[in-house]
DNA sequence: CCTAGGTCCTCTAGCCACTAGAGGTTCAAG
DNA sequence: CTTGAACCTCTAGTGGCTAGAGGACCTAGG
């Protein structure tokens, strides 16, 4: 009935050490244990990591997962909150694609416009030298 | 002719505390000090801060930085390294764009199925919740 | 010459979400 | 009872910074 920390990681494809990670944080609730201290799940946890890893694939926070989690334990709630944090998430994703987007117009260039001859004239150290650009944001991935 | 830390930061929009954080990992090299061991630097360094903030603005790591610099640093070379560089950061973006908007479709099919009433029947937990699907990456951002 | 305060210095620790490894214990099969 | 795979805790590392403590320096005004 009651099933290892391991068998929970092959069942979810979620790495022992993540799982372990995921209940010091407190997403997942401590189980109880073996008399030698060892982990014993009960079939619940499957489902509740199984939402904790499809919610991280859709890369939400992990507090934004702590709210999901705490709606889905309550669900004569209104589902606002769930809506807001997608939306929230959602906003996110399309700002990311579009300045990807961006980051991909300007590489595009510069690799297209490399003659491929000596660094002197490479189009792409040229391009990074170049000072004459605005101050945007860093890009992140 | 030289000038401080601080007038470099401005003159680069980079942080003080990041120029710092350069020179230790080997980005920027270590300038003449004061006799009070305070950094001065000479004009150099604000193309070399310059084109070290393009790229981290591109995506490049540190470590593609390094290459980049080292071959500006050496123009006889061939730019078949940076035009590599460069072809290999365009593809990661491209997959990021590629993986964000399956993101995105999932997101938004999500909130437009929301009917927004009681998350007991909320199609953004239920689709959390579901077990039903491949197991892909972990989105990054 | 003195002082105020803005700028600079080093060093350490924290961020996020894990991941890896050391060093030791427990469990289940044979 | 033995073996060895799987488990345990704890610590430290990843990347690219960023924040803060606690103190030294530098320059302009009086």
């Amino acid at each position: 009935m009651d099933f290892s920390i391991g068998e929970l990681s092959r069942r979810t494809a979620v790495k022992v050490a993540t799982i372990r990670y995921y209940e010091q944080i407190g997403l997942l609730p401590a189980p109880p244990r073996t008399e030698g201290q060892q982990r014993r799940y009960a079939k619940g946890a499957v489902s509740r990591l199984a939402f904790i890893r499809h919610s991280r694939e859709l890369g939400f926070e992990v507090d934004a997962i702590r709210a999901l989690l705490s709606l889905q334990d309550n669900p004569d709630q209104s589902c606002a909150t769930a809506d807001a944090i997608a939306k929230a998430r959602l906003a996110e994703v399309e700002s990311r694609i579009a300045s990807l987007n961006a980051l991909r117009l300007e590489l595009t260039r510069m690799v297209d416009e490399c003659a491929c001859g000596r660094v002197a004239e490479c189009r792409v150290i040229e391009t990074l030298a170049d000072r004459s650009h605005g101050h945007g944001r860093l890009a992140q991935g």
